[in-house]
DNA sequence: AAACTGTAGTTGAAGGCTCATCTATTCCGC
DNA sequence: GCGGAATAGATGAGCCTTCAACTACAGTTT
């Protein structure tokens, strides 16, 4: 039924490849699928009623919290997982709405800062109730306690293991 | 620390929005962050060993399940969590690698259906191991079969709810 | 069978992401 | 303080996704 194991038949022989059986199948499935949709629906609820993606939105977020609201553009780009290219060109076109500004580094010639400005914050404001209340709905009002600290543990355990490099 | 709740400092009463508490943004965060990484690390790995993105791998996987290896677009679009216009662009680059072709629906005069060439096979079955193991590394080889159970059973909470639709 | 409505799929434009490349600056060893 | 290596960030091309039309066929009504 699924991807990964629709050839295993074809290739049954011990090969060295280190197939999934189908309870991992299972899992493994479960898991991809509600990643993606949940994904998907917290971006498209985000973005259509703000007008904000949710790269957009976290990258708000990340300078909302800082002391001036400001951040290197490198730090930023690791806080939101974002490659500098990705968040060069974000931060270009959230300049164009006049959310963020670029301001020489004082400390490193090298280096910007990305600052939040007062319609940027004021724009992330709006947007926040909408996004909490979506990953309320979609996440939160679905599982029980016990999910919710699974889903923790869970999350924790592979960031061990993915990152934060 | 987290986005949701760097605002909920800033309007604390009572005024409708269900915030995040400080747990609740923990399993949130960690969620998010490793769901993106997993994401992001697995279609990599694949795109870099293989040339094939993930994207692209799910829809060969799904084709070359089914009785002649071929469905119908928009069933196939649904497999993939896909948009129809997406997949229709995707197909479209299959086609010019020549691993999938159109073919129209006999039934349905307005419908096409996709066909797994033989090259689209043969590549498919080149990838299948280097991404199952790569799951494997990055998901399996790090839980814990109680882990796994919770995986399974977040993902069909989650699905149960999310659709599929 | 003509007209309407709904469904299947495609298309092109616009925005977003990736990758490779490029510039500017800093750091390091001498 | 000079020259090379490393770092910060920007840029442009190409690919991918989305969105809003658009075409074509099927099913339904009259």
């Amino acid at each position: 039924m699924t991807a990964d194991v629709s050839l295993a038949p074809r290739d049954p022989g011990p090969e060295g490849t280190r197939w999934l059986d189908v309870e991992e199948q299972r899992a493994w499935r479960a898991w991809l699928y509600s990643a993606q949709l949940l994904l998907d629906r917290l971006d498209r609820e985000l973005t259509h009623a703000t007008g904000i993606s949710h790269a957009y939105y976290e990258i708000l977020v990340a300078l909302s919290e800082t002391e001036g609201r400001m951040m290197r553009m490198s730090e930023l780009a690791d806080r939101c997982l974002s490659s500098r290219s990705r968040l060069s060109h974000a931060v270009s076109r959230l300049e164009e709405r006049g959310w963020v500004r670029r301001q020489v580094c004082p400390d490193d010639g090298r280096g910007q800062l990305a600052v939040l400005t007062d319609d940027g914050f004021a724009a992330l404001e709006a947007a926040a109730p909408v996004h909490v209340e979506s990953v309320r709905t979609h996440l939160f009002d679905q599982l029980s306690p016990e999910q919710v600290a699974a889903m923790r543990d869970l999350g924790e355990t592979l960031l061990r293991h993915l990152g934060p490099r």
